[in-house]
DNA sequence: TTCGATACCTAAATCGATTTAGATAGCTTC
DNA sequence: GAAGCTATCTAAATCGATTTAGGTATCGAA
């Protein structure tokens, strides 16, 4: 197509609008937008010819234009406590995320939370402002006053985890129910007996699974598990290390360590070389990682991956769905854990 | 001040515009905008008045309108390549920026970018789209083509590190010519004479600056430094190890080991302690870390703590600085390094 | 008294999109 | 040939802000 492109100004030229695509088309801004969105009552000849011209401008809807005429903001915000998490796991999901919206229309920001302040805040002010169409969510708790928030006022979301009442709430989640039934069974195949658990926060739903599916394999494999005392897979290294320190003085039995992080299984080996024992002989510790790290670190160590590439990626879609399509059912997503093999 | 806020429909309960002010006021809307912005044409009473209308209705402007009107988006975006980086860098400065950005008027996007993608492609989209009015980048190069970019087009932006020509860049660093310095000079002073450097990407201006302190501790105290060759601290762990490993085989006197991350200097950790060095006995490893972990590793590590929380926050303030007040002065920031004591 | 200046405010246009209502043309149909 | 229909388009209003231009009252001075 020749087009008549000395008629544009530098301005429109960068950045065609509605109004130059009419003024080129000859048609009016009305019929342009019409025939752009598919609309009834545009001839067909019309839409392709339009579409064609748009496309050779390169023309891309005014974001605040938009925003302004239909509240629309096309932006999600990933809602992130500050973990005191060591590994790289918050910006890997971000990266996640970011990437499966590229090629949308929706941006991504993100708005971090802190330890002291009510987790609903951040949400509220979200809301309050309307600075986004939907949130992702993590660190989800079995009753959470956030999607509770979130549903009394109709605004689409995505969680990373899930809640009790999740039967139709978008949201992704690792299987942490089979992480800890098959951790256990894989220490079991062993020959552990006694396996101490380095659990998640208590308050996180993902503990309870966890914890749910080691005591199946207890039942199931007649092993005994203790759940760690005074710390959790969440809290300073050292803190880690010296309950684990404490566990092995009082049950000197222990031969296993079942971990829910990366840094937990990192602290226990710190724990149980220092004690006297040996990885891989006189005890095996297993742990769910997101960022490869523990093989490396010590190749005894038996690894569960947690992919958060399929987690952010998944979120993202279940998230617009949400949004764009909130009619059809909710995406849902169970990942199924599995032991890393010798390579 | 007793309103008629029975008048207020429940949206505009909800968010009140200038059209609410102005109703409520019996002024028009521009003279509201016009009071609102302190312009010299309205009585003070006036202003006065509707300041408190605004304040006590909770009035915030609808960012839509705004950038529409003005182009000004209110958006700042954070330019991150993924890194391959164990530890949670990333995600802590992410919270940086966001948690400075809260008390303004203006959000935080992050737009990641990948290994295999021209690093300024990023910055491209931003700017086509208009997305953001500034941008913070990381992984700064000695000559970095996207601060060309954004300089040719006049858009706002600092960057945690700096390129060569930054006399004039808002930028915040660590002073990695210092930590190279000191970091080998406390490896001296602990009578450590023949050192290996595992120096970041050779790419990155911090890598330079680090060698550049390295040079100048080995003329002033007479060590000897060798780089790491095979391997950078962004490579995997395992690749790390190895070349550590081989770098010991080949220089059996090396006694010290100075890392630029926290995931280097556990790699150094299990390289040197499997080839039978006691740390902290016949070799020293000295390292910069963000995220505190190295200590509760391994008590004999030498720490060199970097803040990334106060880099986001001075980010976040030099990117805001070179946005509303592009006659200023650029604000620059190098974070000098001091070695964690024992507590 | 009248002119001009000053202070203070309003009217209207604008940014870029969508949407509702209305207009025009061409075609059937009787 | 007039009425009615359908297809296709345009006009105007709207979202919420800013900005330019213009209007009115009040005051002081000639």
């Amino acid at each position: 197509m020749n087009l008549p492109k000395a008629t544009l100004t530098p301005a429109e030229r960068e950045r065609p609008t509605l109004k130059t695509l009419a003024r080129l088309s000859g048609l009016s801004v009305p019929t342009v937008s019409r025939a752009l969105s598919d609309a009834p009552d545009i001839k067909p000849a019309t839409k392709i010819r339009i579409r064609a011209l748009a496309d050779e401008l390169g023309y891309r809807p005014n974001r605040a234009g938009l925003r302004l005429r239909t509240g629309k903001t096309h932006v999600v915000s990933l809602v992130l406590g500050t973990d005191h998490d060591l590994m790289n796991h918050t910006a890997r999901l971000i990266n996640a995320v970011a990437s499966a919206l590229r090629p949308t229309a929706y941006h991504l920001t993100v708005t971090p939370y802190f330890p002291d302040e009510d987790p609903v805040d951040p949400i509220r002010r979200i809301v309050a402002s309307e600075s986004a169409d939907g949130v992702i969510l993590n660190r989800i708790q079995p009753r959470d006053p956030r999607i509770d928030y979130l549903l009394a006022r109709n605004i689409p979301f995505a969680t990373h985890g899930r809640r009790e009442a999740c039967s139709t709430d978008p949201y992704f989640d690792f299987d942490n129910t089979a992480f800890g039934r098959i951790g256990c069974e894989s220490l079991a195949r062993r020959g552990r007996q006694n396996i101490l658990i380095v659990a998640p926060p208590p308050t996180q739903s993902y503990s309870l699974h966890m914890l749910e599916g080691v005591r199946q394999a207890a039942r199931a494999t007649g092993i005994v598990a203790e759940v760690l005392q005074d710390a959790d897979s969440d809290c300073p290294s050292h803190q880690i290390t010296a309950a684990i320190t404490r566990h092995l003085h009082q049950y000197p039995q222990t031969d296993g360590v079942l971990c829910a992080s990366t840094s937990a299984a990192i602290d226990a080996t710190v724990a149980v070389e220092s004690g006297g024992l040996v990885l891989g002989d006189t005890v095996d510790i297993a742990a769910k990682e997101a960022i490869p790290f523990l093989r490396a670190f010590r190749r005894a160590i038996l690894v569960f991956p947690e992919d958060l590439m399929a987690a952010g990626h998944f979120l993202a879609r279940a998230l617009i769905n949400a949004i764009d399509a909130s009619g059809e059912p909710a995406m849902q997503a169970l990942d199924t854990p599995s032991q890393l093999e010798d390579i």
